[in-house]
DNA sequence: GACGACATACCAACTAGTCGGTATGGAAAG
DNA sequence: CTTTCCATACCGACTAGTTGGTATGTCGTC
């Protein structure tokens, strides 16, 4: 305990070296392939270790769907996105973002909670629930913005804002999808692309080229 | 041994009845979950039979998506859009007419390709690309209805009839993640209705209420 | 000396795949 | 016509290996 343990990785304890191993394991192998001894190896930790922290192997899943949130919530709040002072521009500067995060190997960019619900949510309702709270802890951020788009930009309705935010999540969880059957996150960004212009045209916004 | 084996279910061969039921049970567990003797229990047939007709489980998932391409293209074959002359109306047709089978159970309504393909594409290239080929092929029907419109409509570029096609489906797989996190048809719903409202506006077309 | 944080050895249940065997039906031989 | 032969479809007990989970012990710190 002393230091403040170094956000790092060497003096990390074990609880979080696994959650860790799992957000990566789990997002190339799928929840039900990823073997407790897999974690166990891809942390370098016994498996009494693992179950010293974790009850069983669903309660792991539930707490890195939570570790999930936490990171993710970290990423976007240190964005750059939130300095601007038109909530449309925050918008549209939120889905550029995602689309510049797409690099590296496809694990390594998808998505923890929508993996992991795909497998999970007629067998384990625990931990389908812990992934739809962060899907929607999530959306709920972006629905502030466009809530205040709509406010600042008067736009004709036919759709919400609470709706929007989720449907920018279904594309998003939609070009993952195209990623890993394709390999690449070329077609994601594409997707991603189409996002932009729809969201730009409701709001008539003048499209930049893209 | 009388009759001609009516298509219905009772006369239907192993093979046949082990992928019916692998395109439920996979879609509802997910792939690795499901076990080989679940999908010998669910269509009454012996595990002996199973391996007869299969060489192994990995080989059972690239003959269910197959299947399921053979299935899913008699059923949009089947669909009464195909009837409209202007070829964006045949686009928005596809459009609603995925939004109708949003019916009945998860499982029945989600897309077993997009399941087993977030599963397997890093460990099992054999599935993936039969995925992959599925989820390409259904696109490429949908292209070609893009590109007549695109003729038809005189549309100013920035996109193109194929990344537009992949959107389509980009949409539809995530709106089914999201339908399996919050155990229903209606937040997929409303993802089709921003994909509809997104292809009237690229198209110009004045926009129903939906 | 108690308690939290690990390590090691172990187990019962389950899993994909195997293997010897049976049933059936059609073709070739007599 | 009928008998023999063989391929295909199917059966279900069995196995070797894996899985999540446990029981028990050690070690450093308060």
């Amino acid at each position: 305990m002393e230091a403040k343990m170094s956000a790092g990785q060497q003096k990390q304890s074990a609880r979080g070296k696994i959650l860790d191993a799992a957000l990566m394991v789990i997002r190339a192998k799928g929840y039900t392939a990823t073997t407790v001894d897999d974690l166990c190896a891809a942390s370098n930790v016994t498996k009494g270790a693992f179950f010293h922290h974790f009850k069983s192997k669903d309660d792991l899943a539930i707490a890195a769907a939570d570790y999930w949130s936490e990171m993710t919530d970290k990423l976007f709040a240190a964005a750059p996105y939130h300095d601007y002072s038109d909530p449309l521009d925050r918008v549209l500067g939120y889905i550029d973002f995602r689309k510049t995060i797409l690099t590296g190997t496809v694990p390594e960019f998808t998505c923890l909670v929508g993996t992991m619900v795909q497998e999970t949510y007629d067998s384990h309702p625990a931990i389908r629930d812990a992934c739809a709270r962060s899907i929607r802890g999530h959306a709920a951020k972006i629905e502030t913005d466009i809530s205040a788009a709509i406010k600042a930009h008067g736009v004709k309705a036919g759709w919400t804002a609470h709706s929007l935010a989720l449907h920018t999540q279904a594309v998003l969880q939609g070009a993952f999808i195209l990623a890993k059957a394709t390999g690449g996150p070329k077609i994601a960004a594409e997707s991603i692309n189409h996002l932009r212009r729809y969201v730009e045209l409701l709001f008539n916004r003048p499209q930049k080229k893209s």
